[in-house]
RNA sequence: GUCCCCGUAGCUCAGCAGGAUAGAGCAGCAGUUUCCUAAACUGUUGGUCGCAGGUUCAAAUCCUGCCGGGGACGCCA
């Protein structure tokens, strides 16, 4: 079957130009700009006119005249210096809702070519507490993951731990600074060591502050940092022991802290993974004769004609030895290359970091890492506070994203308790409810913002539950399955076809036909944006649907078959579409 | 200094493969409840799309310059 509505009349009004001679491409249909007048609208006559060598009206009636007895319109007009205005048919309309009410994937066309991605976010570090800086690169990861997934595409996910960086150097001396009676550090110090960590979660988060802050101020606590470094890298045996240590702390905690977001990986891979492949890489990138000594280090240079600023080189190996940023990302590369054979690679990472992927990318396809393989960086803004300034706590320190999730579900709590809503859900309950509200608003928030812009983290305005939030779209969704459960309690729910009989029936049958455009492009444009507009959409066109129309009391039989069907197919898709989001939507609220 | 991102209604943000009267939410104003959850719905006020040029039949959208905010710029990640 065709892809949706919007595809058959695309395709219907592409045949039509092709037939004047002209490029399919211009019959591009598009959700009408003027719903006054139209469902649909194509412009594709302006454009083509200059091609053509003809009027745009002359050819907008052209094409009119070849698609205006199609069974999928209802009017076909040119309206103003060419634009043709589309009306689908009611019965059109009808068809499109029986197919996504007959199918579990509501209609939504499976994505060909299949393709194999892998979605690299979350990106936590070990020895450091997740913030709030960690909250898009999550989220929106997953809703992309979650998005590709839905679309039949086969994802590997990878949280990509940064576990083999200069952070663990650090750590490890601050720990024998304070603690330098611990097996660890004794030269030559040998198996077996302890099996308990000797540091707890709290106090390694916050042994790294104090080491940064003291690496920064000290040059010479710097260099040791960055010997112990090199020292893990090579394998010293009491550095790796307490390494692995760390390693287990810390990730105990990101994986209740995922959990709670309800974000989850294939992947739990760190950069540490990639060092055995290290030096096939390295090799590599000589074999080609593009590596470099320079200052010490080993680099590689990327810069291109035609850039506009030159781009700083490779830097494969640092003059320490080390392994860098650079490094475990290029090996990680051949890695995932080698294992999984994408054809896509996504990174969902900070915005600031663009030039690095730019140059890893470039390094890469030089060296021939990355044959049939695309890579994108997909990066996106910061989180403000309501002073436009980098979200941070009223101390000024760091908003770890813990304390966000508790201050998100308690001002859900609260907000539920004012509405007196959940007041008869035994107590497990109304946290949970509370819970999954909270997190809705943040999610629904943060993804709502396009990607590359910075947005204000306002959580009064998030959790507020009018107007476009997450709690209104989950509050949409239980107010449908409290219609449901009513009817069938009544005895009134009656299996038929959906037949729009209202203005209000065809805008929520229209909106639902629209929602494999939507998901379409959302994940063509890795913008979920796109799909929670649509989400708040859909949701407004039922709640005026469920203003306008009693369905549970309506007398008219094959009427409210067809109101309960447009019901149903509406918390389907509003249920698959937050799914998508990675928003889960309350039994009752 | 060079480069990147952003500048749209009082506030927070969409729109930017050029197209008709620039949209939404919140706030404001006026309404809607014997009826399935009013956390809702209806109507309405409000914008020289940062500024100035250019390309085009047509520019919020493409190009150039400027102003304002944020960011990046070889051994942090």
């Amino acid at each position: 079957m065709a892809a949706s509505l919007q595809a058959e009349l695309s395709a219907l009004l592409g045949a039509a130009f092709a037939a004047e001679g002209l490029d399919a491409a211009y019959g591009r249909a598009t959700t009408s700009d003027r719903p006054d007048l139209a469902d649909f609208q194509c412009n594709g006559a302006l454009a083509a006119a200059k091609a053509a060598g003809r009027r745009p009206r002359d050819l907008a009636d052209a094409v009119a005249a070849r698609v205006k007895d199609s069974a999928l319109l209802a009017a076909v007009e040119v309206a103003g210096p060419g634009f043709l205005n589309l009306r689908l048919s009611d019965a059109a309309l009808d068809r499109a809702l029986g197919a996504m009410a007959a199918e579990r994937g509501l209609g939504v066309p499976l994505a060909s070519p299949r393709e194999r991605i892998v979605v690299d976010f979350g990106g936590p570090n070990v020895a450091k507490p997740m913030h709030v800086g960690h909250l898009r690169s999550t989220i929106i990861g997953d809703s992309l993951q979650r998005l590709f997934r839905r679309l039949g595409h086969e994802v590997v996910s990878d949280v990509h731990l940064g576990d083999w960086g200069l952070q663990m150097g650090l750590v490890i001396t601050e720990i024998a600074r304070e603690k330098p009676g611990l097996p660890y550090f004794a030269a030559g110090a040998n198996a077996p060591f302890p099996a308990a960590s000797p540091v707890t979660i709290e106090e390694l988060e916050e042994l790294y502050p104090r080491a940064s802050a003291a690496a920064k101020a000290d040059a010479a606590r710097n260099a040791e940092a960055q010997k112990a470094t090199a020292e893990l890298q090579a394998g010293r045996p009491g550095y790796r022991a307490l390494w692995r240590h760390l390693v287990e702390v810390s990730r105990a905690a990101m994986t209740r802290e995922f959990g709670r977001l309800d974000v989850h990986f294939d992947l739990w891979k760190g950069e540490s993974d990639a060092d055995p492949l290290i030096g096939e890489m390295i090799a590599a990138m000589r074999a080609k004769g593009i590596a470099e000594e320079s200052e010490g280090a080993l680099i590689v240079r990327v810069a291109q004609d035609g850039d506009k600023t030159e781009l700083p080189p490779v830097i494969l190996t640092s003059s320490q030895g080390t392994a860098l940023y650079h490094t475990t990302d290029l090996a990680t590369i051949l890695d995932r290359v080698r294992s999984f054979s994408p054809d896509l690679i996504l990174y969902v990472v900070d915005q600031r970091q663009h030039v690095h992927f730019e140059q890893v990318f470039r390094a890469a396809r030089l060296a021939g890492l990355l044959d049939g393989t695309r890579a994108e960086h997909i990066g996106f803004g910061t989180v403000n506070g309501p002073d436009g300034k980098p979200f941070r706590t009223r101390a000024g320190g760091t908003m770890k994203l813990q304390d966000l999730i508790d201050m998100a579900r308690a001002a859900a709590a609260e907000r539920l308790e004012e509405a007196g809503l959940a007041r008869d859900m035994p107590p497990g309950e109304r946290d949970a409810t509370a819970e999954a509200v909270g997190i809705a608003a943040v999610k629904f928030a943060d993804l709502s913002a396009y990607r590359t812009s910075n947005y204000v983290f306002d959580l009064d305005r998030f959790i507020r539950f009018e107007g476009k939030t997450g709690p209104y779209l989950q509050y949409a969704a239980v107010r449908i399955s409290s219609v449901l459960r009513k009817a069938a309690e009544e005895g009134r729910l009656v299996e038929g076809k959906v037949a729009i009989a209202s203005p209000a029936d065809r805008a929520l049958a229209l909106s639902l036909a629209a929602y494999g455009e939507a998901l379409m492009s959302a994940a063509e444009k890795r913008a979920p944006n796109i799909l929670c507009d649509y989400a708040f959409g859909l949701a407004q066109a039922f709640s005026r649907f469920y203003t306008e129309h009693h369905i549970v009391g309506e007398p008219d039989e094959a009427l409210r078959a067809s109101r309960l069907a447009l019901a149903r197919i509406t918390r389907a898709v509003l249920e698959d579409a937050l799914a998508c989001l990675g928003i889960a939507v309350p039994e009752r609220m």
